[in-house]
DNA sequence: CTTGACACAGAACAGACGTTCGAGTATCAT
DNA sequence: ATGATACTCGAACGTCTGTTCTGTGTCAAG
């Protein structure tokens, strides 16, 4: 009975989770029920307990009782702070070819805790300098049709969502006339776009400023695994 | 005069090294003392922290003395086991270019804890299925004389080492005549062998069997950062 | 045979740690 | 005012956990 049924998350939920994330990721192991009353500024230990009962019934904290430091932080916990890992999950949405539009970011999903989506897992250090990750998504490219972007049927492609982009940065890009997706460089030029293979011996496409073109995001990285052996 | 036998790490303090490792990646925090003991058949705790505070003076642990579970694996331990984590460290050894030969892994050398060499960190899950990433080491691809591989200045190509292919893995292939280090398909015909790029609109090189080829190690990921926008 | 380093066991102890309980305060709807 | 709910405190308790101490058996050197 002294447990609140339904309510929301408080200031102090999320000040405990935090804390117990920062101190696993820099010790290596969960605090004690007293560090972490220290650190969130309770006094008494039945407090910490108070909302670590909470925290389990609520799902985002694991408990092996009777076992010090015995809290793991469970996947839900990502709904609600920043979980530092070294690993960073990045959903595939979908495929990306030629003729097909490109799947699209919906927001208000969460992509890491639905289970339905394959996700490829990028180390962090392997992301270009601070960029946090959020928001990433990542494609599977079908086909050949981008060969001219250096890129392989069967390659990921890791994309950062965005609707326009800086001369020189790589796009994905759908022509509504050509009913076309592609990967390009991006340069925009007096009256018109210039999207410029990979490919250095291959030729640019222009496309008139007047002719419509969306910018799907900005190519992040591309990750081709050598899995199987290529037939004949 | 009292010059001991081996001084070295018996059989028992490997067992409790793996222990460390194995309770640590299932558990996420660091075993008990009790725990261990039970584990390496030690009956006693003090002869747990006998082992533990041995391993501590070689370096292998460090200790957070007085509080439950300051036990934490350092980087000295992956000398001795193969400590488990969801990152793998590739060191990456060198560039790679048409004309220059290709660096080789030298064994024995560590080159892990070699802080002078730089690495990229790779998830396991990122990895073919069951490769243990043993012996793993990356190029670094300077020049566009890969663009036939699909391949482009600047990419970063994981290799497992290997001196020969089956049909159909693309392989680093150092070509002595020619002077020249490629990245091919590798196929075995008749009496010659096909190096066919990874780009389906080139044509493949072809190799008698009388002439060399050195078959420098397979591919096993090609990742390509996107990082800079392109110059032009 | 004696000595001493080495590997191990068991008991005991002190402090760390999680849990329980009694009690107090503040807010809010009744 | 009343009572229910949410939150906080402090003390006490028992277990967990790391440390210390005493003792035993082995083995090789002196």
């Amino acid at each position: 009975m002294m447990v609140r049924k339904s309510k929301g998350i408080t200031e102090k939920h999320i000040k405990v989770l935090e804390f117990l994330n920062e101190y696993q990721a820099q010790h290596g192991r969960p605090p004690s029920i007293r560090e972490i009353g220290e650190k969130v500024k309770i006094s008494s230990t039945s407090v910490v307990k108070y909302y670590l009962d909470q925290l389990e019934r609520m799902g985002y904290i694991e408990r092996n009782n009777r076992i010090s430091r015995g809290v793991r932080l469970t996947e839900k916990v990502s709904e609600i702070i920043e979980v530092t890992t070294d690993l960073l999950r990045i959903p595939i949405l979908g495929p990306i070819a030629a003729g097909s539009p490109l799947p699209e970011l919906e927001p208000g999903v969460n992509y890491l805790t639905d289970n339905q989506v394959e996700a490829v897992e990028i180390a962090r250090s392997l992301l270009p300098a601070r960029e946090k990750g959020e928001n990433l998504y990542a494609l599977e490219v079908k086909g050949d049709s981008m060969v001219d972007a250096m890129i392989n049927d069967g390659d990921i492609v890791v994309m950062k969502p965005a609707s326009e982009a800086r001369n020189g940065e790589m796009v994905a890009v759908w022509l509504p006339q050509n009913n076309e997706a592609t990967l390009k460089y991006f340069f925009k030029e007096k009256d018109r776009y210039r999207l410029q293979p990979a490919n250095p011996t291959m030729k640019p496409i222009y496309i008139k400023k007047t002719e419509p073109l969306e910018i799907k995001g900005k190519v992040v990285m591309v990750i081709r695994k050598m899995e199987k052996p290529l037939a004949a």
